[in-house]
RNA sequence: GCGCCUCUAGCUCAAUUUGGCAGAGCAACGGACUCUUAAUCCGCAGGUUCUGGGUUCGAGUCCCAGGGGGCGCACCA
């Protein structure tokens, strides 16, 4: 259905295919080295290049093809007394993978082309590339099948060459800032670091579960605590939720933890990677998103998440302000919640329910309620408060900067608190981690964290919505046919252990 | 996980408001054509209408169940 069966297309045989193409050029250096040829001119070059066969019109003793390789297109130019096999070329089938060598022209029309001299099929396309007009539209087909959404539809390759170019701008600016990059372990005995639900996995030889990381945050700051002053990695993490236009269960986080900086320091550090980002894609500080500008230039605006809220509902919150009360004001404003919230979590929700999704930015949102954020220090003035930051960005969270908190008595308080939260049934809840606890407890300075997401960043820098326009392969339900077939391996497994 | 919508040829889509012989363009296959640009023209072929039940003289269309996909809600970045 998906095309799993092949269109039976004619092609010739494979046993003659080449091992290697030696000396191929790419299309775009080739249009780019000859565009000064004229009409009709012949430029006396011959050139081999090698890509797909997308479109070919055959008329009588000449035919056009289209080649595309990574680079860009070019035409392909067969003339019956000058293109070897000319007949078998002409039979080509749409998706062919070829090579062709040839003098580079330009045809009477006054298209770039390679006159054809030797060709030979590298790879033939047993399966089409959907209608060579509209492309291919199915979802399903898109992301199950990639790598012909990556020929068939426009822009797809350039979303992902996009976000390799972030990642490696992200790299560049740590690297000039003296920050380290690190990896850590993805399979963890515990899990923490975020409020998340897990992936769990079995480990045979030691003949325990295991988790998949949630956040890469707790393993970074021992190596603080190890003397690493600033660190980071970029990685996968992975969190037991649904998937959804904006979520998918594992995405890519960079974390950065900062020694003797807090989190005023750490937002102008995103500021810095979001900006830079920006300008290497787009080489200016501005771009559209979903039809509205946004403009990174620094500095960004600054408010505290209760004053965010006074502004978007004319209405004022404070911690000070008995349970009840924030409940009944929620309620005024049509947010619903929970019986078992505390201040700091009634005060989040209603920020988060009526003002995050509204606010344009950027705009780094301060100072988060004590409750809500278990890793985070105490606010250096204000009662109830932790130093955390959320820049903001067309509504959506970009990442969170923290003043860490670093206090392992404070920390072992937090982890008891999430122990009785998780025992009032929240699953989300984080665990006590007595390895991170004992690396506290050696001393880690005051340090500012980051997280931010790599993806969210692409999705703005790349203009979509939906976040599997940025993941080559998104997490999708296994297909119907093929879960039957693990079903039954599983069966022919287990009778032989 | 819950709710709503959707699934027709390899691809993109049709198929009278209210059930009456399943169609087109592209691709493929055969042919014509020495400057095409989604080439054009002629011909041929292509279907378990997602699957399984049901209602009906008759189901792509209506009903039930299951599967895939989309959207919304919930959870989260």
């Amino acid at each position: 259905m998906t095309g799993a069966e092949p269109e039976d297309l004619q092609h010739s045989p494979r046993s003659d295919i080449a091992y290697a193409v030696p000396g191929t050029e790419h299309a775009a250096d080739v249009v780019s080295r000859c565009s000064y040829l004229d009409q009709g001119e012949e430029s006396g070059e011959v050139v081999t290049v090698a890509g797909r066969l997308m479109l070919l019109r055959v008329q009588g003793k000449l035919a056009f093809g289209q080649l595309r390789d990574w680079t860009g297109r070019i035409q392909l130019f067969a003339l019956a007394p000058v293109t070897d096999a000319f007949d078998d070329f002409c039979r080509l089938n749409l998706g062919d993978w070829i090579a062709a060598t040839g003098e580079v022209v330009r045809t009477k029309r006054g298209e770039l082309s390679v006159k054809v001299a030797g060709w030979s099929l590298l790879a033939p396309a047993l399966h089409g590339f959907g209608d060579k007009w509209r492309g291919v539209h199915d979802p399903d087909v898109r992301y199950r099948q990639r790598e012909v959404d990556m020929w068939a539809n426009e822009g797809v390759r350039d979303r992902f060459l996009v976000r390799s170019l972030v990642v490696s701008t992200i790299r560049d600016l740590m690297g000039a800032r003296g920050f380290v990059e690190v990896e850590t372990p993805v399979l963890q005995p515990l899990y923490g670091g975020a409020n998340a639900k897990p992936f769990v996995t079995h480990y045979n030889s030691m003949h325990a579960d295991f988790y998949l990381r949630i956040s890469l945050e707790l393993y970074l700051k021992r190596l603080v605590v190890g003397g690493i002053e600033r660190v980071y990695e970029i990685g996968r993490v992975f969190r037991n939720e649904g998937i959804s236009p904006k979520y998918n269960p594992e995405f890519t986080m960079l974390e950065a933890y900062q020694a003797y900086g807090d989190y005023t320091d750490m937002a102008e550090l995103v500021e810095y990677i979001t900006l830079g980002a920006v300008e290497a894609v787009h080489g200016r500080p501005r771009i559209t998103f979903q039809g509205r500008e946004v403009d990174f230039t620094r500095p960004w605006r600054k408010a505290t998440l209760l004053e965010l809220v006074e502004e978007t509902t004319g209405v004022e919150l404070d911690l000070s302000m008995a349970p009840a009360e924030l409940r009944k004001r929620a309620e005024g404003l049509g947010v619903a919640v929970e019986d078992f919230w505390d201040e700091g979590a009634l005060v989040t929700e209603v920020y988060e329910k009526t003002t995050e999704p509204n606010l344009w930015g950027p705009v780094h949102v301060m100072d988060y309620p004590v409750s809500v954020s278990p890793l985070t220090r105490r606010h250096r003035t204000k009662e109830g408060f932790v130093e955390r930051i959320t820049p903001i960005v067309a509504g959506r969270e970009l990442g969170e900067c923290y003043s860490e908190l670093v206090d392992p008595d404070d920390q072992r308080a937090r982890f008891v608190a999430q122990a009785e939260a998780a025992a009032r049934g929240y699953d989300e809840a984080m665990v006590l981690d007595e390895d991170f606890l004992r690396a506290l407890e050696r001393g880690m300075p005051p340090t500012g964290g980051i997280g931010l997401g790599v993806d969210r960043l692409v999705m703005l820098l790349t203009d979509v919505s939906h976040i599997r326009e940025v993941l080559l392969f998104p997490a999708l339900r296994p297909e119907a046919g093929r879960e039957a077939e693990r079903e039954s391996e599983g069966e022919i497994a287990s009778e032989n252990p």
